[in-house]
DNA sequence: TCCAGTCACTTTCAAAATGAAAGTGACTAA
DNA sequence: TTAGTCACTTTCATTTTGAAAGTGACTGGA
């Protein structure tokens, strides 16, 4: 409540940080292992470059991710998600359960296993 | 992909029914026993009227819930989950934690069953 | 040395979404 | 007759989004 939150709800609190079309999806293709701004830019969704700026920067102030320097000359990035953002797995897990059961055309978890595998 | 998605990812198709800062509150306040649009504004969070009836609309047609005239003269209506909406419950529960757990400030999970209990 | 190409963004600007507030219409109870 | 409730809808200014183009640091090849 001190700093201008809606209530004092975590999932109110939750959807203040996570609410939104994208975020949650960099949060997944971190968790899946990939880093640089590039990758995370060419994922399936096509998320727009000034949007993943955005998220990204936001991420970092939560504390959810870091960004580190892995190559100087020329610089390279990479994002790393915290123990924090790590521990969003249950929540990108139990969206995955919904909506490969309840959205039609989704992948379901096997086709999901087996593109992982591919890679 | 053939209904215009961004993707055949369970977690991107979950967003773009749910990913916002007031859709899955409306979930979880009907999971918590709310049930009319007057109950539903009432909420600490102060869902505007006209985003809350756009949510309802959006749900409805999904079908997460079904909206039930229960009294005649004057019109009432009851908005309820269908098992589709109740199963999201895992997904409500996993950022409860989360953010009970991340975010400083929010109520945690025996602060929330006090209230609850009160009611 | 020039030049095309890559990476990691930033800027621009039109379109869409949000939200505060006021309005509407059906109804009831005093 | 009138005030009040409920369930919305409308209005409109502000905010956010997103497509596209631009920027700047750098590299590798001709």
């Amino acid at each position: 409540m001190t700093d201008c939150k809606r209530s004092r709800c975590p999932v109110a609190c939750t959807l203040d940080l996570l609410g939104d079309k994208w975020t949650l999806l960099v949060v997944r293709d971190l968790l899946f292992g990939r880093h640089t701004f590039k990758e995370l830019q060419a994922s399936a969704e096509r998320i727009p470059s000034n949007i993943l700026a955005d998220r990204l920067k936001r991420l970092e102030r939560e504390g959810i991710l870091r960004k580190q320097l892995y190559q100087e000359r020329p610089p390279r990035y990479a994002y790393h998600l915290t123990d924090k953002g790590r521990s969003l797995g249950p929540v990108l897990h139990a969206m995955l359960s919904w909506g490969s059961t309840h959205v039609p055309g989704t992948l379901n978890k096997e086709e999901i296993d087996a593109l992982l595998n591919a890679e």
